[in-house]
DNA sequence: TGTACATCAGTGAACGCGCGTTCACTGATGTAC
DNA sequence: TGTACATCAGTGAACGCGCGTTCACTGATGTAC
């Protein structure tokens, strides 16, 4: 039965919002046409009406994440301490993008994985502008450096079936990453 | 036909060599037992006289890791710059698994993950040796640290599909590992 | 504003395919004498 | 050391299943008058 114009750019919205949590949630491989479909509360037989594929889901799917909402920080520490907390490690249906689904965009085509190098430039920009150092090159090692400790990390204590050392691997990491962030960052971490 | 007892032993290691390049390669999921049985140079109907299913496969692919011959070194910048290089980075084959696996691994079943946590945990131990740091604390925190800095930075290096940035990934963490790691190593970064 | 018809979003059965797994069979290996 | 038989590693056809994708159909929406 047709919908309204209205109901299908809602229902658009609401498949893509489906997806973005079910492939950071279990992958891509592990999520079918079928089950991203039910999770919108539609029927598997009209997704071909609003994408090519299963492969142009998975791209449309990356591109929508660059809009979700990024909590904003003025402060290094603040990002390390909200990336690297418990339940960041285990919300991965509404976590960071790249720590989730990193390893699997690296074999997926082309689409898949422009979308996510667009992401993760992003990535690096805005933790560019709070990042310390002294010239602009170093604050854009620090953000590139700091965002790979990040999201290695929580990648690890995501795939440790160990609890204490799951939490020793973020809390190592962060006490890490602003114990060596240079001079001032190390005298407010002692404190 | 049946094959000498010699034979049957020689199989099981080119069948577990075979798997543990062809997952790092692909994954868990794109490889399927076919594949892994034909790699070896058999068929597929004799996999389960080896293993009981394939988690059993996975399960025990990554246990025959730890047994992979590891470069020793006594340096941490020797470390870096051989893991975070371009080679390692476009050889998913040999590299590091954790790289290569340990998102996936986080969604698979018990045995796959206590085998990581296993292989993750020689990984921190073998780097606390060579890493810098006062006490013990110190050197534990920096091999935790410096473990999740390269592997985030090589599935990211990986994950990009632009080459210049991929390159810069690698090089910037590179950098930024040697040159925040406490002063002595700063010193030997800019000489 | 009401009516008649064309449009098309959503449904669910059906498709071809490849997966993990099973199994009857084969023939070389291992063993007993 | 040779012979006769039991064992069992490897083969390839076959299975049930779930996947991505297609399609004829339905009925509410949108449009023309």
């Amino acid at each position: 039965m047709r919908v309204s114009r209205q109901q299908v750019e809602d229902n658009k919205r609401t498949i893509l919002e489906a997806a973005g949590r079910l492939f950071r949630e279990r992958g891509f491989e592990s999520v079918t046409v079928t089950d991203v479909m039910k999770s919108a509360g539609l029927t598997h037989g009209g997704f071909y009406g609003y994408f090519k594929s299963k492969d142009d889901l998975i791209a449309q799917t990356l591109a929508g994440l660059r809009g979700e909402a990024e909590p904003k920080s003025t402060d290094l520490a603040a990002v390390a301490q909200r990336y690297l907390s418990a339940e960041h490690r285990d919300d991965f249906a509404h976590g960071c993008p790249l720590a989730a689904l990193a390893s699997e965009v690296s074999r997926q085509p082309q689409g898949a994985r422009t979308e996510m190098t667009a992401f993760l430039k992003r990535q690096f920009e805005r933790l560019g502008k709070i990042a310390p150092g002294l010239d602009e090159e170093q604050r854009r090692r620090a953000a590139i450096g700091n965002s790979a400790s990040m999201i290695g990390a929580l990648i690890l204590a995501r795939m440790t079936d160990d609890p204490a050392m799951s939490n020793e691997i973020l809390e190592a990491t962060r006490g890490w990453l602003l114990a060596e962030d240079g001079e001032g960052a190390k005298a407010a971490d002692v404190a």
